[in-house]
DNA sequence: TCCCCACAAACGAACGTTCGTTCATGGTAG
DNA sequence: CTACCATGAACGAACGTTCGTTTGTGGGGA
């Protein structure tokens, strides 16, 4: 018996796979179902419309990044290994998920209001997790004291969600590295 | 006479604008006749396909970087002074063609392989270009001779095409300030 | 100056296909 | 036996595109 049904995770899954490769729009419910074996319609035991799928796979972006956040914040320590946590915590749900990241970067603006809104709020959130800790830093003294946190955390988010665009596993650098030479250049830009 | 004609650029142009909101695929032909107030059917007049609107647009995207990085290389001056004009040159392109680049920045994948295959080709030259400058400032001792051109180029370019997701004009950052806070993490970064 | 023609631009219907979704039906695992 | 799940036909809407036709405009001959 190799087959096994598909369970609702499943297609989940795949939908955030196939919508981080050809985009919401890009990906047919009958393309959804050849990725797993199944016919489009089949899909509808599972689940009520394809939005539905979007909506499940980028709340769980959402929810991957803010509970990281939420995890590197109580690290023990001072504001530079805090943000060194979330910087070590961004990178690891990236690898880790990078399709439910890629669809959540990238497809989240394809969400009806209602949702997009929601979603928007998180990622204000979780931003602001990073500006809370830059700002620690600056009290602390250990971040320069004319360093804007809103910009700081700016440019740092764009180099971390930029990984989803260059990063392959089977290049040179690996997951240790890549936070190694993230938090250096950080660590310069706003060292004292 | 308030109505004028719809020349070929303004269809591209309405194009660059449309693939940039809802995404190629999110966008109709009949969506993009109704912004420019005509039929979709209309538009064939004017073009062959929709696809060739996206060619056009991605095409136009890799030009003007590849044209900004070739002025920014002639400068007069130190590596230093070419990475800053580099910089600045490609504030500008996001600044001054902001639907075309994120159209060349996110739709771009949605090409088939023959023409995929030519943008990142322009987009690895382009990038080629900042690896090289970088090398050459480390060559001339002004950059710190420990960093790598080629993750340090990939770190500046994740800093500048993010620009497109969260700048906005009315906002308190004008251009040069913003390429100022840019150019100043980068020095700090590569900085001897 | 007027007319008329040529031409590009826009129309609107229609084509074949694909879209998301529904539904009655059949099979299979527990 | 009974849920559950997958099927495959079918739906109406929307897709990209084609086609024959109409419209408006600018230029040249009478």
């Amino acid at each position: 018996m190799v087959t096994t049904r598909n369970t609702r995770e499943d297609i989940v899954a795949a939908a955030g796979r196939m919508f981080a490769d050809k985009g919401y729009h890009g990906t047919s419910m009958r393309d959804l179902g050849r990725e797993l074996g199944l016919l489009g319609s089949s899909l509808y035991s599972h689940i009520d419309s394809k939005e539905d799928l979007l909506v499940e796979v980028v709340d769980e972006g959402a929810r991957l990044f803010l509970n990281s956040s939420e995890r590197a914040i109580a690290f023990e320590g001072g504001a530079e290994k805090k943000l060194r946590a979330l910087i070590a915590g961004h990178v690891d749900v990236v690898l880790d998920h990078l399709d439910v990241v890629r669809t959540y970067l990238n497809e989240a603006r394809m969400l009806d209001e209602s949702h997009r809104t929601r979603v928007v709020s998180a990622r204000d959130e979780y931003e602001s997790r990073f500006r809370e800790v830059i700002q620690q830093g600056i009290d602390e003294g250990v971040f320069k004291s004319d360093v804007d946190p809103k910009i700081a955390s700016i440019f740092i988010l764009s180099v971390l969600n930029a990984i989803e665009r260059w990063y392959r596993p089977s290049g040179s650098l690996d997951r240790v590295q890549l936070v190694e030479r993230i938090d250096e250049i950080i660590r310069s830009g706003l060292g004292d």
